[in-house]
Order: C-alpha cells, then sequence, then structure tokens
DNA sequence: GGGTAGCATTCAGAAAAACGAATAAATTGA
DNA sequence: TCAATTTATTCGTTTTTCTGAATGCTACCC
C-alpha cells in the first residue's frame, strides 16, 4: 500500500537543470557541480524520461531551453533558492570583510542589485565593492589584493564558471543601416576585449566600418545606440524595446558568446566568498529571461 | 573552484522529514515513504546533522517536533509541495470518476476543502464523495462500492497512514468540572469508536459520570461543549478559542491518539487516488499545525 | 579537410544509499 | 515484572549513482 508514483521531483536534479540553463554548458555546468560530464547527461536524462519532456536542445554550440525546459526553469529556480533559503535558516550569520570587483560595464549596473541584496542578507559582513575592468581582476586577486571577483570576456576563465549569453549587434529602433557603407560604429574604448569584438567581427566579415563614436562608459554607449547615431555591440540582456537586434540579414557578422566566471583569492574566506556567489548568480537569474 | 558546500538541502530528506512530522511515527513514515525504518532513521540523521539542529524530540511514543522542527515544518512543506506542483506541469490531465468515503466527524468538515481542492486541480474527475461513519469504510472499499475512504480511529487501520493527533478532553471556556461528580459528559451516539473512547477512559480512571449529552452529529457536540453544559472529546486540533483543553490536573484520565489512514480499492484506478490522496494530505497539514 | 568543441554513451570499478534482519535501549501498560 | 512498542544501531548484501577514461557523432571554423 506505499508504492506510489506521485514522488516529487527530486531537487538534485532540478538543481542540476538550472545550472545547465545558467551557463548552457554541460561540461561547465558538470565543473560547477562537482561532478563528470557524464554524470550531469545522465541525470539530465532521468530528469527528462520522469517529466516526458524533453528540456535543452542540443547542438554542438551548448544547449538551449526548448519551450518546455523555459516554462520550468523559473519555477525550479524559485524551488532551488527555496531550498537553499530553508538552510539559512539554521546557520548563524555571517562576518567579517569582503573584497569584491565587479566589471563598470552593463554588468556593474544589474551587480548593485547583488550587492544590495548580499547586504540585506549578511549585515554583518563588510563588503567592499570596486567597480574596474575585468582584465586587471586576475592579477588583484591573484595578489590577494582582491577576495573574489566576476570576470567577463569571450573566453571563460579559470574559476566558477556562472553563465554566458550571446553578444549581438544592436541598433535603434527604426533605424536601418543596410545600405550605409561604411557602417557607423560605436565602440568602448578600454584596453580590454569590449574593444575589439567588434572591429574583429568585422574585419572577419570583410565589411567596411568607421568609428562613428567612442566613449569609456558602458552607459553613453547605450545612449548612443539608442539615438540612432550608429550600431555596436551589446549582450543580448541589454537590448529593450528602444533597440532592435541585426544579424546576418543585415550583413553583420556573428559575434561571440559572453563569459562569465568568478575568481577567489586562494586566501579569502570562502563561505563570505560562497554567499556572495549564491547572491550574484540569484540576481543574473533574475536577469537571464530577459536575454 | 569547484567544492562549495552551500548546496541546497536535499528534498528527499525534507520529504521525509514532513512525513515524519505528519504521522509522528518513523515506523508509518518509513512505510509510507517505500523505505525501512534504518533507512528514514539515517536520513533524518543526516538531515539534522546538515542543519546542525535537532529536529524531533524521540520518545518511545513517537516523535514529536522540537522548536526548530517546528519552525522549519511550514517551509518544507511549501518547498516539497512546490516540487509535487513542478511534476504536474507536464502532466495530463487526469479523467475517470472517483468515488471517495470521508467521515461524517470533524474529518468531514476540513476534507470538503481538500474535495474542493481536488475538483480545482482536476476538473475532468468525476468525484462521488460518501460522508458516513469510518467503520462501514472498511467494507465498502473491500467490496468495491467505494474507491478509497478516509478512516480514522484510535487503532491505525492497515493502509495507507496519513497522520495522528492526540484526542483531549475539552470544554468551554472559563468553566470548572474539577468538582464536579459525577462528570456531566457530552458524546457522540454513533456505532464506533467514538463512543466508546471517553466512557472508556473514565472507566479506567474510576471517575463517576453521567451523559449529559447525547448526539449524532459533530457539530452538535462542538456547540454543546462551547456553551459550557459538559465536558467531551475532541480531535486536538478542533480546539479554538472559544475551549480550553481539560488533563489530569483536572482529574481526567489520558486519551489515546487519533490515527488517520486511507484505504484503497484494488480495483480503483491508482492514478486518481493517489491524487485524493495528495490533496487530503496537504489539506490536512494545512490544519495540522493549529493542532 | 582536418582540428576542435560539445553532447551521448559505454564500461569496469568505487562509493553511497538502502535493504533486511537482528539487537539494544527505553518506556509504557497490564 | 513481563510484554509490547518504538527508536537507534549494526552488519553483510544489494542497488544505485558516480567516476574516469574512452569512443562516437556532429557541427563549426580555419
Amino acid at each position: 500500500m506505499n508504492k506510489f508514483e506521485h514522488i516529487p521531483l527530486n531537487s538534485d536534479l532540478l538543481r542540476s537543470f538550472v545550472i545547465i540553463a545558467d551557463t548552457g554548458n554541460l561540461t561547465h555546468a558538470a565543473d560547477r557541480l562537482g561532478r563528470t560530464q557524464s554524470a550531469i547527461s545522465v541525470q539530465l536524462r532521468n530528469l527528462e524520461k520522469s517529466l516526458g519532456a524533453s528540456l535543452f536542445n542540443r547542438s554542438v554550440k551548448g544547449m538551449t531551453l526548448t519551450d518546455a525546459g523555459e516554462r520550468l526553469l523559473p519555477k525550479a529556480q524559485a524551488a532551488v533558492a527555496q531550498l537553499q533559503e530553508m538552510r539559512r535558516l539554521f546557520e548563524e550569520p555571517l562576518t567579517g570583510q569582503l573584497r569584491v570587483g565587479i566589471p563598470d560595464d552593463y554588468e556593474g549596473l544589474i551587480l548593485t542589485d547583488a550587492l544590495a541584496r548580499f547586504a540585506r542578507m549578511h549585515s554583518g559582513v563588510e563588503v567592499t565593492a570596486m567597480s574596474g575592468c575585468t582584465v586587471t581582476y586576475d592579477k588583484d586577486v591573484g595578489d590577494g589584493r582582491l577576495d573574489m571577483a566576476v570576470c567577463s570576456g569571450p573566453e571563460p576563465k579559470d574559476g566558477f564558471y556562472i553563465s554566458r549569453e550571446p553578444a549581438v549587434w544592436a541598433a535603434g529602433q527604426g533605424v536601418n543601416f543596410l545600405a550605409v557603407e561604411p557602417v557607423p560604429l560605436a565602440m568602448l574604448d578600454r584596453r580590454c576585449w569590449w574593444k575589439s569584438i567588434p572591429t574583429d567581427a568585422l574585419h572577419r566579415a570583410r565589411r567596411d566600418y568607421r568609428v562613428a563614436f567612442r566613449t569609456e562608459s558602458f552607459g553613453s554607449l547605450l545612449s548612443a545606440l539608442r539615438s540612432g547615431f550608429a550600431i555596436g555591440v551589446l549582450p543580448a540582456s541589454c537590448v529593450d524595446e528602444d533597440l532592435q537586434v541585426l544579424d546576418g540579414t543585415h550583413g553583420l557578422p556573428p559575434l561571440p558568446d559572453i563569459h562569465r566566471t568568478i575568481v577567489f583569492s586562494d586566501r579569502a574566506d570562502m563561505q563570505l566568498c560562497e554567499a556572495m556567489a549564491e547572491a550574484i548568480c540569484t540576481t543574473l537569474q533574475g536577469v537571464q529571461p530577459g536575454a
């Protein structure tokens, strides 16, 4: 009288699902879950079988959600978050100091939310945030000037892989750059990968361009694009109703994905880092669906 | 870079926790979970270790929640329910007919909620509910006149053990029966265990009593007690602010627990039964905390 | 066309969890 | 005091899951 099928979903499988969706990559997900790729592959297969629905379109570029997966994701995220929250019920509050570096580009805009969330949850921790360019963080963390840093770029760094999203060509609504030659380009003027992504891509596609707008501030870049003055490269999640995405049909070359990683210092208090990483992941999850 | 401690609680452990709390009995919980008693004992130990808190006071009478357990229970229930809900996202709606028997005592009052919940969730199922006395259900289910029935009584039936709660002596607020002899007793006049519980207990304690109120309706019994006219036996969850609980300090003997079980017909559609059982359990969980 | 990245699958072995059965310890009830 | 109930624990066995390493497949990129 005890053989009931209606057993709740296993939260471990669900967690794997969420992290595969975050990273869009089985291998990275497996790494983050502390499992092997084959184990996660099997887990996902079991989850899909148990639900009777396919959750991901597998491709050689990675895993993208199916409609069913898209429907499941927010609920799964909520469930996992709830389970994580429950653990905090019995934990004593964290204390200490934490120096964290976050990019000063679009992620800087988003991640202030993570800092606020963290401050609300762990009021005993004194956080020093530093907003700067990803490329220097590697060294800052290695040298112990930072405890942890969020890094993003076209190549995943060694560290705690968080998520990825496509980079896209963006322009203001209603503007047609199809015929314009050379293309007017708005770009970030930084000593980092942001600068070279658009020009490299255009070079490869042998498309002629001119730099019409140059700025160090990500906010200014967004404004320039919205105004219809030029086109440029943005992370997909930045595109809102004022912007349109341009692609191959407009004669523009494909762009690499942007990968997010967190790097940690050996000397850091990992409990604090972990809590901050959690806040960051949660914040980014809230943003991703709009991507 | 992947060794993180902050792993969400495992939902299987949490489910075990919820069901132990429901049943108040490791052995029954294990039965319901389709595991052995030793496995559940170990699971609980692991959950407690992982939270760093003790969740149950173990006694030879069963398991009762500690303060920590009391705090965790509602969240755990919500989390498990959420996981169960998620499964429904991908299931096709149930159809068919289901004949279910529910007691016409206090549970009948509560379980109409379960019927309503079930109807809302599974509109394709035609439910026929029958409200009557527990003792006849055994036969009705065995003979196939009912697909399932909720049974309650001072002894657990063979079947799907749901939960238990104490029976208590109750009287209207502000009334003092300490000195009254013989005790004025209000009782249910039924051919079932309800009738014999109070009288048996009083006999054993050699306390003199007289039957001051006799009714077949549970509602009337409640009214009689509230009015201060007599004392009687109620399930603990029925005691509200109009009633007081009497115990040994008032010279009244201890009472047995009331056990709830669901029995199923061999010929019933178990998918439907399962869904109904889930609705019933969820409803009762919502009530229990007030017990 | 060759190299690469990424997922699926396989297999032997290791590790973890549960079984089943038995026993200990504690407490209640007769 | 004895019997019954209930949880805790133990132990050898079985089942399940994961590892690690390898292989196949496919699509993409130079």
